[in-house]
DNA sequence: TAGATTGTTAATCGATTAACAATC
DNA sequence: TAGATTGTTAATCGATTAACAATC
């Protein structure tokens, strides 16, 4: 278990990895890094290397052992037990990431839901309750949450994450359309559909 | 203008740098690759390096223009005209995407929205009808659409991405939880909550 | 002019791929 | 045993950084 300094862009992969394992599980027991590959489409090369970070996983001559490369996975990623995250914003994407199924079985729960604006606190989505932001601080630190998903307005973004990474927060999944500045202690990604789109339109015509 | 076989990594951050420079422009009508830079977190050389291959759109000394730098990323990204997107699947996800208000400024409309249930069809998410699925490679094959949203379950992903491929659809931005293959000729790109979130739990405690 | 900042080169750094001995 | 597939090495490929002449 070489755990010394692993690049971020293989721990980038290993959620892939595991996603496409979990879907291949209902299948079968076994799998190779050629059959993997061609279900992500990452050369089996490069699958395999990624693994062997983290120790020796396969067999030679039969492969992974799906359920056992699942626990792993999810072991390096510290997603064995589950993640308390908070949601800041309450529009359209906070109330449909508070509604969301895809979390449980993945390692998260949505915790707490906040919101500024006063006509919707207390408003209920299904089993939350939209909580003042302005209590947030104190919410989070006193829930010791550490993961957060921003879905305010750009405009607020930046002030909404200095507020988390003051309650603790250490890491940020941010829906706001611009980019935000965090001590390096603390991790960001983005999730900005139009960006996504961006990137794919200079390929197009 | 050299355009021959830019790097994508590098077609990524482009988008990122348009972002920046859209909410700086309301402050002021310079910039430098020092100071996106600094917005981004990304290096002022790499932001250099990366403009530098479109063309010198910089002055020594004084740095960018952003309204010129705007312009030109816009033209490099093709997004100075409106690309119309399908949206397939009309959850919750897909409402969001159907009321999201970040399109039209940032070079897409939404165009259309499909579901297979047939209590669905029919129904108004603001100014569109959510229609029948069946329907849905005639009428984007009809409208010459080239881009769409996925929010369907991981479990119908790949059939739905098929039609969109026999549709004449080459950009794919896939909200379903599971990798799709598809031509390689046409992109996708990812948004899966649970995997960027799982892409930061490594890192924490 | 003096100060600032670009565009670009060369050097460094890092990631991917191909190949294969080991071995199940 | 024969066939398959791992883990790993070395070679290749690609991306980032540092530095600086050019010049606004």
């Amino acid at each position: 278990m070489n755990s010394d300094n692993i690049p971020d862009i293989i721990i980038g992969r290993l959620p892939i990895y595991l996603r496409a394992l979990q879907r291949m599980a209902e299948k079968g027991m076994k799998t190779s890094s050629q059959e993997l590959g061609e279900h992500v489409g990452i050369s089996a090369a490069q699958i395999r290397k990624d693994i062997s970070q983290f120790g020796e996983f396969g067999k030679q001559g039969t492969g992974y052992s799906i359920g056992f490369l699942i626990d792993k996975l999810r072991e390096i990623l510290k997603i064995h037990h589950l993640w308390e995250v908070a949601i800041v914003g309450a529009g359209d994407i906070g109330h449909a990431l508070a509604r969301y199924q895809g979390f449980t079985n993945r390692g998260f729960r949505v915790a707490m839901i906040f919101d500024t604006d006063a006509s919707k606190v207390g408003e209920k989505i299904g089993e939350f309750t939209i909580e003042d932001a302005s209590k947030m601080v104190e919410r989070i630190r006193a829930a010791k949450i550490k993961m957060a998903m921003v879905t305010v307005p750009a405009s607020t973004a930046q002030e909404v994450t200095d507020k988390l990474v003051q309650a603790g927060v250490k890491a940020i999944l941010n829906y706001a359309p611009t980019s935000i500045n965090v001590p390096n202690n603390v991790r960001v990604q983005y999730i900005d559909p139009a960006t996504h789109l961006q990137r794919m339109t200079y390929y197009l015509e």
